[in-house]
DNA sequence: ATATAAGGTATAGACCTTAAACCATTCAAT
DNA sequence: ATTGAATGGTTTAAGGTCTATACCTTATAT
């Protein structure tokens, strides 16, 4: 009985704290915690957010501003602001989505496990104050004057409130990592009222299965909700250039 | 329509070299990928695999020396050798179990949700090395003189082999991350020939729903072998006292 | 004009990491 | 007993990162 150990060291490097920074904000600006042309805290209060020297959050800053997802403005009303998501920049364009579609197939995969299993958790857990604030969320998308990217933002937060009503920190943190990762091929879907309303009623519905407590429901929706998201956004990059919007 | 942005950025710290070298030390020794009295690979190796200088490895192994995880010895034939497991080193005793039984059980329903998961996928696309590699692996651990150290560590690669089998990153890498919080536990479930009969037909017969290559029957499966897993960690850290072997 | 609040810049010191060299210990081969 | 080889133990110099603090520049409101 020879079993042999499969060592399998890789190799490290440093993660200096400006990473740490620049992930978190970068982050923060994919999961729409920041909208367009909103500020960033200034450079001398993320210093303290983050218990950082000004010059490593100044580091992280430039990093984002080299991508193009912020922007500064020296003088009074001056700041770091947070840049609209163009479809050429960092990596959000449908070629790029192409070319790493493998990547994409993992990471849905994966989110076709994960989620689901957070709204299980969710439906034997959910607080009313959480479910209160599920219903305000879902209510604000479905309203005539929700622009696109407040109800992308909106559409982010029911999901992560979801996994944070799980009550469990594994569930929290990987759907945040699957939302990050998925996020920028969501904002390449079209807006319409169809998929406005199609969105409105599964999110409706999974409120109505976590209020109910009905674990094995609001599981499945979610399940048919996020399948139905990963079929939109396959048919969306690999459709035909000349139905480009 | 108001939607507050809920900014939520936490203090970070630098995560230095030796950190990362910690972490992957520990890892590979919680899920035995060294046995007990195995050699590392000198200060001088480690530091080429990981591509660190030889004082950075050594502050890492520092770390492990001092959680009593490791010992060094000097001289030809000396090195840095992995210590026995004991009831008390490393936050592995019941009783820290007990005190932090909230994390457990998160890790627990984590894993319920994600093993199985991975074995769905892994019916898919498991390959005919791998499905022989696990069968040798289900082989040797209900062999006579397999060793209570060798059963678990060829448990461990067996769940990490059909993780890897799924073909997906985000699976591998957190049925590594939940078999290093769990294993500590597992090694202190008690050993015999009935646990052996029990996790050997599991193990078998997922084998054979990944050959057959149903999805569905090696999801089953695995959520039945790992909710019995779990079961019986539970009772093991709540039992009376009196039946501490 | 002035005050204010933001980004832009500079310096010194602490800490981490690397590279290279050398020391100390042990065991096997001679 | 001597030597060689492989290991852990130690030292030093140089460079990078981070912090703390201070000061400069810009643009807007008053």
């Amino acid at each position: 009985m020879l079993i042999k150990p499969a060592m399998n060291l890789e190799q490290v490097s440093p993660k200096k704290v400006s990473d740490f920074i620049f992930d978190r904000l970068e982050e923060a600006i994919i999961l729409k915690e920041f909208m367009s042309d909103e500020q960033l805290p200034s450079e001398r209060d993320l210093a303290t957010i983050f218990n950082a020297s000004r010059i490593t959050v100044r580091e992280a800053l430039a990093r984002l501003e080299s991508l193009g997802l912020v922007e500064k403005r020296v003088g009074a009303k001056g700041g770091t602001f947070v840049l609209p998501i163009t479809r050429n920049s960092h990596l959000r364009n449908r070629d790029e989505m192409r070319r790493n579609w493998d990547s994409m197939i993992e990471v849905f995969e994966y989110r076709m496990v994960v989620e689901p299993g957070a709204a299980y958790l969710a439906a034997q857990r959910i607080k009313k104050e959480e479910l209160q604030q599920l219903r305000d969320y879902v209510t604000a998308s479905i309203e005539p004057d929700c622009t696109r990217e407040a109800f992308r933002s909106i559409d982010v937060r029911i999901h992560l409130s979801v996994a944070k009503a799980s009550g469990n920190a594994y569930f929290d943190h990987a759907v945040r990592q699957i939302r990050t990762k998925i996020n920028p091929a969501l904002d390449l879907m079209p807006y319409s009222d169809r998929v406005k309303v199609n969105n409105y009623e599964a999110h409706r519905d999974l409120i109505a299965a976590l209020e109910a407590g009905d674990a094995d429901r609001s599981r499945d929706i979610m399940y048919r909700h996020i399948e139905h998201s990963a079929e939109a956004i396959r048919a969306r990059v690999f459709a035909d250039e000349s139905f480009e919007d």
